[in-house]
DNA sequence: CATTACAGTGAACAACTGTGCACTGACAAG
DNA sequence: CTTGTCAGTGCACAGTTGTTCACTGTAATG
Protein backbone atom coordinates (compact mmCIF):
# COMPACT_ATOMS: atom_id res chain seq x y z
CA UNK A 1 0.00 0.00 0.00
CA UNK A 2 2.14 2.90 -1.33
CA UNK A 3 0.88 6.35 -0.04
CA UNK A 4 1.92 7.90 -2.87
CA UNK A 5 -0.54 5.76 -4.85
CA UNK A 6 -3.39 6.42 -2.40
CA UNK A 7 -2.41 10.27 -2.55
CA UNK A 8 -2.60 9.92 -6.56
CA UNK A 9 -6.02 8.24 -6.56
CA UNK A 10 -7.86 10.12 -3.53
CA UNK A 11 -6.90 13.26 -5.61
CA UNK A 12 -8.29 11.94 -8.74
CA UNK A 13 -11.39 10.19 -7.56
CA UNK A 14 -12.89 13.72 -6.72
CA UNK A 15 -10.89 15.70 -9.85
CA UNK A 16 -14.31 16.03 -11.48
CA UNK A 17 -15.73 19.54 -11.43
CA UNK A 18 -13.73 21.33 -9.36
CA UNK A 19 -12.00 25.01 -9.51
CA UNK A 20 -8.51 24.95 -10.68
CA UNK A 21 -7.23 26.60 -7.66
CA UNK A 22 -9.03 24.35 -5.10
CA UNK A 23 -6.77 21.45 -7.36
CA UNK A 24 -3.99 23.37 -6.72
CA UNK A 25 -4.69 23.94 -2.83
CA UNK A 26 -4.97 20.11 -2.73
CA UNK A 27 -1.64 19.35 -4.10
CA UNK A 28 -0.80 21.69 -1.06
CA UNK A 29 -2.37 19.76 0.75
CA UNK A 30 -1.10 16.93 -0.71
CA UNK A 31 2.64 17.44 0.00
CA UNK A 32 2.16 18.98 3.82
CA UNK A 33 0.45 15.82 4.23
CA UNK A 34 3.53 13.58 2.62
CA UNK A 35 6.06 15.31 4.70
CA UNK A 36 3.83 14.97 8.02
CA UNK A 37 3.80 11.64 6.78
CA UNK A 38 7.51 11.23 6.21
CA UNK A 39 8.11 12.70 9.72
CA UNK A 40 7.17 10.01 11.42
CA UNK A 41 10.76 8.65 11.90
CA UNK A 42 12.70 11.39 10.32
CA UNK A 43 13.75 14.97 11.71
CA UNK A 44 12.00 17.61 9.30
CA UNK A 45 16.17 18.51 8.29
CA UNK A 46 16.41 14.87 6.93
CA UNK A 47 13.47 15.17 5.02
CA UNK A 48 14.35 16.14 1.28
CA UNK A 49 12.34 18.36 -1.26
CA UNK A 50 12.13 15.00 -3.43
CA UNK A 51 11.05 12.93 -1.35
CA UNK A 52 7.88 14.99 -0.49
CA UNK A 53 7.25 15.58 -3.89
CA UNK A 54 7.16 12.00 -5.00
CA UNK A 55 5.38 11.20 -1.82
CA UNK A 56 2.61 14.00 -2.65
CA UNK A 57 2.41 12.74 -6.08
CA UNK A 58 4.39 15.25 -7.99
CA UNK A 59 7.64 15.77 -9.72
CA UNK A 60 10.31 17.52 -7.63
CA UNK A 61 10.40 20.62 -9.56
CA UNK A 62 6.35 21.23 -9.40
CA UNK A 63 6.97 21.78 -5.34
CA UNK A 64 7.84 25.13 -6.18
CA UNK A 65 4.45 25.89 -7.45
CA UNK A 66 3.51 25.97 -3.34
CA UNK A 67 5.99 26.29 -1.27
CA UNK A 68 9.62 28.84 -2.21
CA UNK A 69 11.98 26.21 0.20
CA UNK A 70 11.43 23.28 2.08
CA UNK A 71 11.49 25.49 5.37
CA UNK A 72 9.00 27.33 3.96
CA UNK A 73 6.45 24.21 3.98
CA UNK A 74 8.31 23.91 7.50
CA UNK A 75 6.55 26.18 8.94
CA UNK A 76 3.12 26.23 6.82
CA UNK A 77 3.28 22.68 8.80
CA UNK A 78 3.74 24.70 12.04
CA UNK A 79 0.64 26.79 11.67
CA UNK A 80 -1.32 23.88 11.03
CA UNK A 81 0.00 22.06 13.79
CA UNK A 82 -0.38 24.82 16.12
CA UNK A 83 -4.04 25.42 14.78
CA UNK A 84 -4.14 22.06 16.27
CA UNK A 85 -3.41 23.12 19.96
CA UNK A 86 -5.51 26.02 19.73
CA UNK A 87 -8.32 24.19 19.19
CA UNK A 88 -7.49 21.69 22.17
CA UNK A 89 -6.89 24.48 24.18
CA UNK A 90 -10.63 26.25 23.64
CA UNK A 91 -12.12 22.88 24.73
CA UNK A 92 -9.67 22.56 27.50
CA UNK A 93 -10.52 26.43 28.83
CA UNK A 94 -14.22 26.37 28.81
CA UNK A 95 -14.87 24.91 32.03
CA UNK A 96 -13.47 27.32 35.15
CA UNK A 97 -14.25 25.01 37.94
CA UNK A 98 -12.04 23.60 40.82
CA UNK A 99 -7.96 23.00 40.61
CA UNK A 100 -8.67 19.81 40.83
CA UNK A 101 -11.64 19.61 37.84
CA UNK A 102 -9.26 21.72 36.13
CA UNK A 103 -6.46 18.90 36.04
CA UNK A 104 -8.43 15.91 35.18
CA UNK A 105 -10.11 17.54 32.29
CA UNK A 106 -7.16 19.47 31.00
CA UNK A 107 -5.14 16.08 31.05
CA UNK A 108 -8.26 13.72 29.16
CA UNK A 109 -8.27 16.48 26.57
CA UNK A 110 -4.76 16.36 26.26
CA UNK A 111 -4.39 13.11 26.15
CA UNK A 112 -7.42 12.87 23.41
CA UNK A 113 -6.11 15.66 21.48
CA UNK A 114 -2.82 13.98 20.95
CA UNK A 115 -3.59 10.56 20.05
CA UNK A 116 -6.22 12.11 17.10
CA UNK A 117 -3.21 14.35 16.01
CA UNK A 118 -0.28 12.27 16.87
CA UNK A 119 1.79 12.99 13.79
CA UNK A 120 1.18 17.00 14.56
CA UNK A 121 2.18 16.82 18.24
CA UNK A 122 4.92 14.29 17.32
CA UNK A 123 6.39 17.44 14.97
CA UNK A 124 5.95 20.08 17.13
CA UNK A 125 7.40 18.05 19.93
CA UNK A 126 10.69 17.44 17.74
CA UNK A 127 11.50 20.24 16.18
CA UNK A 128 11.11 22.32 19.38
CA UNK A 129 13.67 21.21 20.95
CA UNK A 130 15.61 19.25 18.46
CA UNK A 131 15.39 21.93 15.37
CA UNK A 132 17.39 24.34 13.87
CA UNK A 133 16.91 27.40 11.80
CA UNK A 134 13.33 28.71 10.75
CA UNK A 135 10.66 26.07 11.68
CA UNK A 136 12.63 25.95 15.17
CA UNK A 137 11.91 29.43 15.62
CA UNK A 138 8.64 29.50 14.48
CA UNK A 139 7.39 27.13 16.86
CA UNK A 140 9.57 28.81 19.74
CA UNK A 141 7.27 31.71 18.99
CA UNK A 142 4.08 30.45 19.22
CA UNK A 143 4.65 28.59 22.41
CA UNK A 144 6.14 31.58 23.87
CA UNK A 145 2.40 33.45 23.21
CA UNK A 146 0.62 29.86 24.02
CA UNK A 147 2.61 30.07 27.50
CA UNK A 148 1.74 33.99 27.93
CA UNK A 149 -2.04 33.05 27.75
CA UNK A 150 -2.01 30.32 29.93
CA UNK A 151 -0.48 32.55 32.83
CA UNK A 152 -3.29 34.84 31.87
CA UNK A 153 -5.48 32.14 32.38
CA UNK A 154 -4.00 30.82 35.59
CA UNK A 155 -4.44 34.18 36.80
CA UNK A 156 -8.21 33.79 37.37
CA UNK A 157 -7.38 31.26 39.56
CA UNK A 158 -8.06 31.43 43.38
CA UNK A 159 -5.04 31.98 45.37
CA UNK A 160 -3.44 33.41 41.97
CA UNK A 161 -5.38 36.42 41.51
CA UNK A 162 -2.34 38.88 43.16
CA UNK A 163 0.94 36.83 41.31
CA UNK A 164 2.58 38.83 39.66
CA UNK A 165 2.85 38.49 35.84
CA UNK A 166 6.41 37.06 36.32
CA UNK A 167 5.69 34.33 38.53
CA UNK A 168 2.51 33.52 36.91
CA UNK A 169 4.83 33.19 33.78
CA UNK A 170 7.13 31.07 35.57
CA UNK A 171 4.24 28.60 36.70
CA UNK A 172 2.69 28.87 32.68
CA UNK A 173 6.70 27.83 31.46
CA UNK A 174 6.51 25.05 34.44
CA UNK A 175 3.25 23.01 33.07
CA UNK A 176 3.73 23.84 29.47
CA UNK A 177 7.30 22.30 29.92
CA UNK A 178 6.01 19.45 31.99
CA UNK A 179 3.30 18.97 29.50
CA UNK A 180 5.41 18.99 26.35
CA UNK A 181 7.38 16.17 27.93
CA UNK A 182 4.32 14.40 28.80
CA UNK A 183 3.20 14.93 25.02
CA UNK A 184 6.65 13.25 23.95
CA UNK A 185 6.10 10.12 26.24
CA UNK A 186 2.85 9.65 24.41
CA UNK A 187 3.63 9.99 20.69
CA UNK A 188 6.97 7.75 21.52
CA UNK A 189 5.45 5.03 22.76
CA UNK A 190 5.73 2.54 20.16
CA UNK A 191 3.00 0.09 20.46
CA UNK A 192 -0.62 1.85 20.91
CA UNK A 193 -0.87 0.52 24.16
CA UNK A 194 -4.20 1.67 26.46
CA UNK A 195 -2.24 0.54 30.30
CA UNK A 196 0.54 2.43 29.01
CA UNK A 197 -1.11 5.66 28.34
CA UNK A 198 -3.32 5.76 31.63
CA UNK A 199 -0.18 5.59 33.20
CA UNK A 200 1.48 8.70 31.43
CA UNK A 201 -1.82 10.43 31.95
CA UNK A 202 -2.04 9.56 35.51
CA UNK A 203 1.91 10.86 36.05
CA UNK A 204 0.94 14.27 34.01
CA UNK A 205 -2.12 14.53 36.42
CA UNK A 206 0.12 13.81 39.41
CA UNK A 207 2.50 16.12 38.11
CA UNK A 208 0.57 19.08 37.67
CA UNK A 209 -1.14 18.45 41.15
CA UNK A 210 2.29 19.05 42.71
CA UNK A 211 2.56 22.24 41.17
CA UNK A 212 -0.75 23.51 42.02
CA UNK A 213 -0.40 22.21 45.52
CA UNK A 214 2.89 23.98 45.45
CA UNK A 215 0.57 27.76 45.54
CA UNK A 216 -0.80 27.27 48.66
CA UNK A 217 2.27 27.64 50.47
CA UNK A 218 3.96 30.33 47.72
CA UNK A 219 5.47 33.58 48.95
CA UNK A 220 7.21 35.60 45.82
CA UNK B 1 40.63 30.73 11.51
CA UNK B 2 39.92 27.31 9.73
CA UNK B 3 38.95 24.58 12.40
CA UNK B 4 40.81 21.96 10.25
CA UNK B 5 43.52 23.90 10.32
CA UNK B 6 43.75 24.18 14.44
CA UNK B 7 43.31 20.45 15.05
CA UNK B 8 45.75 19.92 12.55
CA UNK B 9 48.44 21.83 14.21
CA UNK B 10 47.32 21.21 17.24
CA UNK B 11 47.76 17.20 16.82
CA UNK B 12 51.47 17.68 14.91
CA UNK B 13 52.74 20.27 17.57
CA UNK B 14 52.54 17.53 20.26
CA UNK B 15 52.85 14.27 17.78
CA UNK B 16 56.73 14.01 18.69
CA UNK B 17 57.34 10.77 20.73
CA UNK B 18 53.70 9.53 21.76
CA UNK B 19 52.87 6.03 21.06
CA UNK B 20 51.11 5.01 18.44
CA UNK B 21 47.74 4.13 20.13
CA UNK B 22 47.77 7.33 22.13
CA UNK B 23 47.98 9.06 18.25
CA UNK B 24 45.42 7.14 17.50
CA UNK B 25 42.87 8.16 20.43
CA UNK B 26 43.61 11.93 19.56
CA UNK B 27 42.68 11.60 16.44
CA UNK B 28 39.43 9.65 17.72
CA UNK B 29 38.83 12.56 20.60
CA UNK B 30 39.64 14.87 17.17
CA UNK B 31 36.86 13.37 15.45
CA UNK B 32 34.62 13.58 18.49
CA UNK B 33 35.67 17.22 19.05
CA UNK B 34 34.69 17.99 15.46
CA UNK B 35 31.24 16.67 15.72
CA UNK B 36 30.59 18.56 18.67
CA UNK B 37 32.03 21.84 17.09
CA UNK B 38 29.66 21.20 14.29
CA UNK B 39 26.79 20.22 15.88
CA UNK B 40 26.22 23.76 17.23
CA UNK B 41 24.06 25.03 14.87
CA UNK B 42 22.87 21.59 13.09
CA UNK B 43 21.00 18.26 14.17
CA UNK B 44 23.17 15.44 14.27
CA UNK B 45 20.46 13.85 11.62
CA UNK B 46 22.02 16.20 9.60
CA UNK B 47 25.66 16.04 9.91
CA UNK B 48 27.74 13.91 7.10
CA UNK B 49 30.96 11.49 8.12
CA UNK B 50 32.71 13.17 5.29
CA UNK B 51 32.51 16.74 6.90
CA UNK B 52 33.19 15.38 10.36
CA UNK B 53 36.11 13.48 8.65
CA UNK B 54 37.16 17.20 7.18
CA UNK B 55 36.68 18.84 10.00
CA UNK B 56 38.86 16.31 12.10
CA UNK B 57 41.41 16.70 9.61
CA UNK B 58 41.55 12.95 8.13
CA UNK B 59 40.08 11.86 5.07
CA UNK B 60 36.61 10.46 4.98
CA UNK B 61 37.67 6.47 4.57
CA UNK B 62 39.98 7.03 7.88
CA UNK B 63 36.87 7.65 9.67
CA UNK B 64 36.15 3.81 9.71
CA UNK B 65 39.57 3.09 11.50
CA UNK B 66 37.46 4.80 14.64
CA UNK B 67 33.99 4.50 14.21
CA UNK B 68 31.87 1.78 12.77
CA UNK B 69 29.21 4.32 11.48
CA UNK B 70 27.94 7.96 12.72
CA UNK B 71 25.44 6.56 15.07
CA UNK B 72 28.44 4.95 16.27
CA UNK B 73 30.04 8.09 16.81
CA UNK B 74 26.99 9.77 18.36
CA UNK B 75 26.71 6.87 20.99
CA UNK B 76 30.14 7.56 21.76
CA UNK B 77 29.54 11.21 22.12
CA UNK B 78 26.06 10.29 24.31
CA UNK B 79 28.49 8.70 26.79
CA UNK B 80 30.95 11.69 26.75
CA UNK B 81 28.37 14.07 27.56
CA UNK B 82 26.47 11.87 30.13
CA UNK B 83 29.93 11.97 31.54
CA UNK B 84 29.98 15.79 32.09
CA UNK B 85 26.35 15.45 33.41
CA UNK B 86 27.59 12.99 36.12
CA UNK B 87 30.03 15.06 37.22
CA UNK B 88 27.87 17.68 37.75
CA UNK B 89 25.61 15.67 39.60
CA UNK B 90 28.13 14.14 42.21
CA UNK B 91 29.15 18.07 43.05
CA UNK B 92 25.71 19.28 43.75
CA UNK B 93 25.35 16.35 45.88
CA UNK B 94 27.49 16.50 48.28
CA UNK B 95 25.48 19.32 50.43
CA UNK B 96 22.56 17.38 51.36
CA UNK B 97 21.27 20.55 53.54
CA UNK B 98 18.05 21.93 53.76
CA UNK B 99 15.72 22.34 50.60
CA UNK B 100 16.37 25.92 50.12
CA UNK B 101 20.20 25.57 50.22
CA UNK B 102 19.90 22.79 47.96
CA UNK B 103 17.82 23.95 45.39
CA UNK B 104 19.90 27.55 45.48
CA UNK B 105 23.63 25.05 45.13
CA UNK B 106 21.72 23.34 42.80
CA UNK B 107 20.80 25.67 40.59
CA UNK B 108 24.51 27.32 40.06
CA UNK B 109 25.91 23.95 39.81
CA UNK B 110 23.90 23.26 36.88
CA UNK B 111 24.55 26.93 35.75
CA UNK B 112 27.89 26.71 36.22
CA UNK B 113 28.62 23.00 34.87
CA UNK B 114 25.98 24.31 31.09
CA UNK B 115 28.08 27.27 31.17
CA UNK B 116 31.07 25.55 30.59
CA UNK B 117 30.16 22.34 28.61
CA UNK B 118 27.82 24.20 26.36
CA UNK B 119 28.74 21.92 23.61
CA UNK B 120 27.66 19.30 25.66
CA UNK B 121 24.62 20.21 26.83
CA UNK B 122 23.05 21.16 23.58
CA UNK B 123 23.64 18.27 21.97
CA UNK B 124 22.08 16.30 25.26
CA UNK B 125 18.60 18.55 24.91
CA UNK B 126 18.45 18.72 21.24
CA UNK B 127 19.05 15.18 20.27
CA UNK B 128 16.93 13.76 23.45
CA UNK B 129 13.65 15.57 22.04
CA UNK B 130 14.78 15.88 18.86
CA UNK B 131 16.50 12.86 17.67
CA UNK B 132 15.87 9.66 16.08
CA UNK B 133 17.82 6.34 15.87
CA UNK B 134 19.94 5.13 17.78
CA UNK B 135 21.15 8.21 19.85
CA UNK B 136 18.22 9.43 20.83
CA UNK B 137 17.67 6.01 22.24
CA UNK B 138 21.03 5.99 24.25
CA UNK B 139 20.10 9.11 25.45
CA UNK B 140 16.92 8.31 26.61
CA UNK B 141 18.03 5.37 28.29
CA UNK B 142 20.80 7.78 30.15
CA UNK B 143 18.42 9.90 31.08
CA UNK B 144 15.83 7.45 32.49
CA UNK B 145 18.27 6.42 34.75
CA UNK B 146 19.42 9.82 35.74
CA UNK B 147 15.93 10.14 37.18
CA UNK B 148 16.00 6.96 39.15
CA UNK B 149 18.98 8.18 41.14
CA UNK B 150 17.88 11.76 41.18
CA UNK B 151 14.27 9.84 42.46
CA UNK B 152 16.64 7.97 45.28
CA UNK B 153 18.38 11.41 46.19
CA UNK B 154 14.80 13.07 46.76
CA UNK B 155 13.46 9.79 48.98
CA UNK B 156 16.44 11.33 51.95
CA UNK B 157 15.06 14.66 52.07
CA UNK B 158 12.26 15.12 55.32
CA UNK B 159 8.84 15.12 54.14
CA UNK B 160 9.73 12.98 51.23
CA UNK B 161 11.04 9.20 53.49
CA UNK B 162 7.25 7.73 53.25
CA UNK B 163 6.42 8.68 50.00
CA UNK B 164 5.75 5.90 47.30
CA UNK B 165 8.14 4.84 44.85
CA UNK B 166 6.22 5.53 42.12
CA UNK B 167 5.41 9.02 43.45
CA UNK B 168 9.17 9.87 44.06
CA UNK B 169 9.80 9.05 40.43
CA UNK B 170 7.07 10.93 39.25
CA UNK B 171 8.84 13.87 40.95
CA UNK B 172 11.89 13.28 39.97
CA UNK B 173 10.85 13.19 36.06
CA UNK B 174 9.42 16.51 36.61
CA UNK B 175 12.47 17.89 38.12
CA UNK B 176 14.31 16.11 34.99
CA UNK B 177 12.00 17.77 32.25
CA UNK B 178 12.12 21.65 34.02
CA UNK B 179 15.83 21.50 34.40
CA UNK B 180 16.39 20.02 31.02
CA UNK B 181 13.65 22.82 29.59
CA UNK B 182 15.80 25.10 31.73
CA UNK B 183 19.09 23.98 30.37
CA UNK B 184 17.41 24.28 26.85
CA UNK B 185 17.11 28.04 26.96
CA UNK B 186 20.56 28.30 28.82
CA UNK B 187 22.24 26.84 25.27
CA UNK B 188 19.83 28.86 22.69
CA UNK B 189 20.57 32.37 24.42
CA UNK B 190 22.16 33.82 21.36
CA UNK B 191 23.99 36.67 23.09
CA UNK B 192 26.69 35.60 26.46
CA UNK B 193 24.90 38.14 28.05
CA UNK B 194 25.17 37.69 32.38
CA UNK B 195 21.77 39.20 33.00
CA UNK B 196 19.51 37.22 30.71
CA UNK B 197 21.50 33.91 32.53
CA UNK B 198 20.88 35.70 35.88
CA UNK B 199 16.87 35.69 35.42
CA UNK B 200 16.22 31.93 33.84
CA UNK B 201 18.89 30.93 36.73
CA UNK B 202 16.03 33.10 38.70
CA UNK B 203 13.27 31.27 36.69
CA UNK B 204 14.82 27.63 37.62
CA UNK B 205 15.06 28.17 41.34
CA UNK B 206 11.70 29.67 41.57
CA UNK B 207 10.38 26.08 39.42
CA UNK B 208 12.19 24.24 41.85
CA UNK B 209 10.71 26.15 45.39
CA UNK B 210 7.05 25.52 43.60
CA UNK B 211 7.76 21.99 43.26
CA UNK B 212 9.05 21.45 46.46
CA UNK B 213 6.24 23.72 48.29
CA UNK B 214 4.03 21.41 46.65
CA UNK B 215 5.58 18.38 48.70
CA UNK B 216 4.18 19.82 51.85
CA UNK B 217 0.61 19.44 50.71
CA UNK B 218 1.16 15.87 49.00
CA UNK B 219 -1.11 12.96 49.78
CA UNK B 220 -0.65 10.07 47.35
C1' DC C 1 67.75 -5.45 10.91
C1' DA C 2 63.61 -7.58 8.83
C1' DT C 3 58.70 -8.08 9.19
C1' DT C 4 54.19 -7.21 10.43
C1' DA C 5 50.23 -4.31 11.89
C1' DC C 6 47.61 -0.53 10.82
C1' DA C 7 46.30 4.76 10.75
C1' DG C 8 45.72 7.41 7.03
C1' DT C 9 45.52 8.15 1.61
C1' DG C 10 43.32 8.86 -3.00
C1' DA C 11 40.64 7.45 -6.70
C1' DA C 12 36.35 5.59 -7.99
C1' DC C 13 31.42 4.19 -7.67
C1' DA C 14 26.39 4.63 -7.59
C1' DA C 15 22.88 7.04 -5.43
C1' DC C 16 20.97 11.02 -4.07
C1' DT C 17 20.41 16.05 -3.47
C1' DG C 18 18.42 21.16 -4.92
C1' DT C 19 17.47 23.88 -8.77
C1' DG C 20 17.34 25.86 -13.71
C1' DC C 21 15.16 25.54 -18.12
C1' DA C 22 12.01 24.79 -21.96
C1' DC C 23 7.93 22.25 -22.39
C1' DT C 24 2.76 20.71 -22.33
C1' DG C 25 -2.02 20.64 -21.70
C1' DA C 26 -6.08 22.03 -19.54
C1' DC C 27 -8.69 25.54 -17.47
C1' DA C 28 -10.35 30.65 -17.18
C1' DA C 29 -11.07 34.98 -19.21
C1' DG C 30 -11.70 37.98 -23.24
C1' DC D 1 -13.57 30.44 -30.41
C1' DT D 2 -9.20 32.39 -29.35
C1' DT D 3 -5.82 33.44 -26.09
C1' DG D 4 -3.15 33.71 -21.88
C1' DT D 5 -2.30 31.67 -17.33
C1' DC D 6 -0.14 28.31 -14.77
C1' DA D 7 0.12 23.47 -12.27
C1' DG D 8 2.67 19.90 -13.48
C1' DT D 9 6.44 17.49 -16.65
C1' DG D 10 11.10 15.85 -18.09
C1' DC D 11 15.74 16.62 -18.79
C1' DA D 12 19.92 18.29 -17.34
C1' DC D 13 23.48 20.11 -14.29
C1' DA D 14 26.81 20.26 -10.60
C1' DG D 15 27.35 18.88 -5.71
C1' DT D 16 27.39 15.88 -1.98
C1' DT D 17 26.68 11.65 0.13
C1' DG D 18 28.38 6.66 2.14
C1' DT D 19 31.35 2.98 1.04
C1' DT D 20 34.73 -0.11 -1.76
C1' DC D 21 39.35 -0.96 -2.81
C1' DA D 22 44.32 -1.11 -3.40
C1' DC D 23 47.86 1.72 -1.67
C1' DT D 24 51.71 3.95 1.44
C1' DG D 25 54.60 5.03 5.19
C1' DT D 26 55.81 4.32 9.67
C1' DA D 27 55.70 2.68 14.49
C1' DA D 28 55.84 -1.65 16.97
C1' DT D 29 57.41 -6.45 17.15
C1' DG D 30 60.42 -10.31 16.70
Amino acid sequence: MDARTLTAVATRQSDEQVSRQERKQRTRQALLDAALRLLKDRTFAGLSLREVAKDAGIVPTAFYRHFESMDDLGIALVERAMRSLRTMIREARQNPATYDDAIRSSVHTLHTHVRANEAHFRFLTRERYGGTGPVQAAITTELRLFASELAIDLGRFEGLSEWSAEDLRMMADLIVTAMLGIVMELVDVRTADPDADEEIAAKARKQLRLIVLGVAGWSS
